[in-house]
This record gives C-alpha cells, structure tokens and sequence, in this order.
DNA sequence: GACTGATACGTAACCGATTACATTGGCGAC
DNA sequence: GTCGCCAATGTAATCGGTTACGTATCAGTC
C-alpha cells in the first residue's frame, strides 16, 4: 500500500526512452516526436507519476508557491485579504504559503528566513513594523511585495490612502452638522493608524471646527468600547466618532447605547474597511476593497518574478465613502 | 545587490571545515566539537546564510509544511479555521500551503497532486465530495486528516456531530413553543447538509410535530432570504426556522422583516456555526468551535506524521446551543 | 610500542528533477 | 557512396542539502 512514489527514472524504463525525454514530454518542449510523447503519457498514468516538487524546485530554482506573511488571521479583513489573494494566485498557477508574523522584529525575521527556497517570492504585511525593520529582514534575492505599509523605495506596495479616508470620515460627520469630534485610532506604532489619525485631525482642523478628541486602541472590538467608557467617564464630550475600523466602531456602537445614547442622534458613528458586519449593522464607513488589494499585490508579485522588474512601487486601492444609519439615521 | 545566496559549500570552505559538519552544525548533531560549532556558527552569520529549503527536502523527504485543501474561502467561517490550523502548525512548527477545491473532482484532484512533494501530510475539506471520490483523490502515501466530512476509515476526520446539532435546534424551537416549523437546509450534495436536516427532521417527527418545510439553500446569505420569499410567497406558513448556517439564516431574518413578521413573535429563528456576526445580530445557533477544529485537524496530522500511525479516526467536535434574542426575544 | 575503541571529521553517494552536451540515424546534395 | 546537417534521443553534470561510510587522531590497556 505505502509504496514509494514513481520516479522520473521509472517512467523512463517503463517507456523505454531515457530520462530527459520524459523531462521533454512532460514540460512541452519542442523537440520530441509525438510518437515519443504519447509512449511517455502512456506510462505516467501507468504508474500514476506525479513530479517530485522539491527536486524541480532545486534543479530550476523556481518553486510555484508564493509566500504570505501576515501580523494576524483574526476577523474578516485578513479572510477577504487571503481569498483576494489566493483567486489571483491560483489563477496564475501559484500556491500560497501563509505564516504569522508577530510583532517581534526577531521572530518576523525567522518568519520570513523559513519562507527562504520555498518560495519565488513574498507578500508581507507588516503595519506595526517600521520601515527600516521591514527592508532589513526581507532578504534581497527574493522578489517582494509589501500590502498596507508605509511606501517603499525597494518594493512595490500595495495600499491604502489612509489620509484621504480619515479625512473623507471626519468631512462626512463635518457635512451632517457634526462639530465636536472624536477618533479612537489603533496603536500608535501602526503606520495606518497614525496615517488615518493625521488625515482625520488635519480635515477637522481645515475646517475650522474644535479640536478633536483622540483615544488610542487596538483594532479590536473592545477597545473601542473602552475609548468610549473613558471618555463618558471623564466627562468628555462629542456629537460625532471614527474609528479606524469597523470593529472598534461596533464596540463604541454598543458602549454608547449601553450609557443611554442615541446612535446618530446624539453620536453619529463611522468605521473603516467595510467588513461585511458593518452593513448589517448600519455601521457607515469607509469601504476598503480588500480582497482586490489581495489580488492586485499577488499580480504584481506575480509579475516581478515573470520580467525581473520591479515596477511602479506605490500604489493605492481607491477607497469610497458609505453613509448607513449610523451617520444618517433610518433603519439601522 | 543580488547575488547568489551562499551555499552550504561556502559556509564550509569560510569555517575550513567539511559540508558534513556545517550540516551537524547546523542541526544539532552530538558528534561535533563545540569549538567547530562555533566556527560553522560565525560563518553562517557571516555569509547570512539561510539552507535551502527544497535541498533538504529532497534530501530527507520532508518539507516542514502542511497542506490544506479546503472548497472556499468565503466568510468567517474559513477564517476562523485557518486561524485554528496556522496557530497549531506555526507550534509545531509547520508552515500552512493553501489552495481551494472545487467542486468538479477533476479539478480537486489537481488541486491535491500538486501538493505532492511539497508537503508532509495534507489536510482535506471537501463535503460537496462523496466518500469514494476523496478516497480515490487522496495520494495513498501521504497522510491526511479530513475535515468536516463523512468519517472515513482510512483517515481520522475532525467533523461535527450534525444530527445532533440538527436535533438541538429543533428541540429548541420545540422548547420554546413552536410547532410548524421549517428548515432551511445547504446544497442536497453535500454531507454537512444532509446530516443537519436529518437529525432536524428526526426530532420533530420524533417529538410528535407535523413534518417540517425543507427548502434547499447553499450557505450564502442570499439563498436563506430566497427560500424565505418562497415559502412566504406560496403561503407557507411557519412559526420556528432553523438554517444550516448562520448567514443562511441571517439572509431569512432579513427577509421575514422584510415582510413585516417579527422575530421571535412570529417566527423564531435559529442558525449554525455561531460565527461572530451571529452574536451582534442577537442570532440564536449551534456553536461550533470552528478554529479548534482547525488546530485539532493539525494536531492529529502531525501526530501521523511523527509516528507513521493513523489514530483513532472519527472524532466530533462538541456542539453548544447558544440562544439569543432571536428565539428568546429581549434585546435584539 | 602495538592494539583497541571512541571521537571528530572528511569524502562521496544520494535524493529526483532539468538540461548542456554528446550521440545517433535519416535524408538530401553532390 | 560520402558528406553534412538536422531532428530526436541519450548521457551525465548539476542544483544544495543529508548521511553512510571511511579515516585520522588520541587516550587507554597490556
């Protein structure tokens, strides 16, 4: 039962050619007789031949997988992210392969030297890492592509406008009538966060109104419900609120109703992404493509390992405002 | 800039030592001085030297990484249990190849050769397949775990105790009053779905209630509000609804207000999977301990993979019935 | 001082593909 | 008939590791 799989060497034999015309028959080369060919096919499915991945991948120096590193699986970004991703590389007959990376510089480190000879090239996104960290750990012989990260000079990168959008939020609450406001952004050492933070801050300064109200959170749920618990404890007050994501605006959504407020009434509410529990809830926000990002960082990896060139590096995905009821009332 | 990563030679020739000791070196062999050690050691991090991966792999057959094959990726459920799976194969340290399924088995089958080689052992979601076909996939000397399948007798295969889980919502809406009830099953083709109406059906039959509606969705949230209008629309008429998914059931709670009936006065609704979403929208469901399952599969497999034994196969993950506002009433 | 055994290390075969280069055979031109 | 050329095919080197096996060194024993 548990034999050992065929070998090249066994077609071979079993076809009674040599070895590099069974190469030939099964790469498509030119120079083989159909004849040849189809002796060679014969036998493959006789003995159910399938290639050996790690010798290809040693003699051609090519692997057809390409390598994913990213600072978290949790919630529906990163599942949008992957799926965006893994239609483009299927399509282009690559594999992914998918590790974690965790905030330590040393173990991002490790990450990326394990995805070394597995893989043509790397995708890595790395928001809470800087930039200096991020081109001294990508090794340089390997092609790379870095998604939602502070531009770089080396590598194409894939992102977003994170100051178009925290303006686009504040200048919505701004058009509603809204004029103390407030953001709760993610950490402090995230580049989208401070990104979305500035572009939110210089709009309402623009604009003339207070200045805004700033907490510092996590991207999670429950830090956005613990900004907003600090604040109304304080006695802190605001009529309008962005968070730098959706989650982090659910859990303000609920502390505020959870303390008697009316959701847009007496604050009116904006996330960001788009995730798809933000329409379910009447959440308005601002919509990041995800899975386009994902599938637009693969083709461009994709193509750097096709011509060698590395192409126009930074590049944002377009991003769109959606007002629900959480901004503009009705049924939430 | 980009010149060729070093090699084990190179390593060897700057420590004046042989390729067999930078190889014990390097993994912690016992009959090696610790002064060589040290010599290997410091050329190594002279020369940034990183092994190459497919090298070793084709030398010692294995690869360090573990496939997954699963038939989407739509949606938390898949994220969740990736999460599971990275989480436990990053421990033992394993890297995770993706790559989706479809539903035609030709294509699935590709999907599983191109595997071969490139990982130690694979791990298989596939309920839109019947038993034969994923026995006839599975490359025989590769271990596999199943996942949320028919059991198999060849693999183990982490799964749900369906039935069970079918007969718990439908006790629930029993529970809780209601009589003519209905359900709202995945595609007729696939395990999962069967199961879940089985044991849904079972239990009413068994409890004395008439025979429940059965419409026929796929997952998605679309399909749940589809078969809702259907039944509204041919005036089927129904006080209690279970879906087998959450977002089936999200789509059917959708449509019922739609129509002006409210939940759970007029029809109670359950789900399954109990993905977060569930809970903002007070859904009531099935737990399911998704990303457990992930890294449950993971452990088992690499446990074949260490011992070259099979286990015990069948194995259910345990079922937790969670009710919300939208069988119990209160806040939504 | 010759022999034994253990220890540290080197040499070279091997894993299973790809491919540069060598070889063969067939055919047309002379 | 011989030569040259080209297409089809075979031989063997190669990719970069691991490791079986061989060898050198040295301490200990008689």
């Amino acid at each position: 039962m548990k034999q050992r799989p065929a070998t090249i060497r066994d077609v071979a034999r079993r076809a009674g050619v040599s070895v590099a015309s069974v190469s030939r028959a099964l790469n498509g080369h030119e120079n083989i007789r159909e004849e040849t060919r189809g002796r060679v096919m014969r036998a493959i499915a006789d003995l159910q031949y399938v290639p050996n991945a790690a010798a290809r991948s040693l003699s051609n120096a090519k692997t057809g997988t390409l390598g994913v590193v990213l600072p978290d699986l949790y919630g529906e970004f990163f599942s949008e992210l992957i799926r965006g991703m893994d239609k483009a590389a299927s399509d282009h007959g690559y594999l992914l392969l998918l590790s974690t990376m965790h905030a330590d510089p040393a173990l991002a480190g490790q990450a990326l030297a394990v995805m070394r000879g597995r893989v043509d090239g790397v995708i890595v996104m790395a928001p809470q890492l800087s930039r200096e960290t991020i081109d001294a750990l990508m090794p340089a012989e390997l092609p790379g592509v870095e998604v939602i990260s502070e531009a770089s000079a080396d590598r194409p990168s894939i992102g977003i406008d994170n100051r178009a959008g925290g303006a686009m939020g504040a200048r919505h609450l701004l058009n509603i009538g809204r004029r103390r406001l407030a953001h709760i952004m993610g950490h402090e050492n995230n580049f989208d966060a401070r990104q979305r933070r500035d572009g939110f801050v210089e709009a309402v300064t623009k604009a003339g109104a207070a200045e805004p109200l700033i907490a510092i959170g996590d991207f999670r749920e429950d830090s956005g419900a613990r900004a907003v618990e600090n604040w109304l404890k304080r006695g802190d007050s605001f009529d309008g609120l962005m968070a730098a994501n959706d989650m982090m605006a659910i859990g303000a959504m609920e502390a505020l109703r959870a303390h008697g407020l009316r959701i847009p009434e007496d604050v009116a509410v904006i996330g960001f992404d788009d995730i798809p529990l933000a329409r379910h809830l009447g959440l308005s926000t601002i919509r990041v493509h995800v899975a386009e990002i994902g599938s637009d960082a693969v083709n461009r990896l994709v193509a750097m390992i096709k011509n060698g060139q590395i192409g126009p590096t930074a590049h944002n995905q377009p991003l769109e405002l959606v007002a629900r009821a959480s901004t503009l009332g009705g049924p939430a």
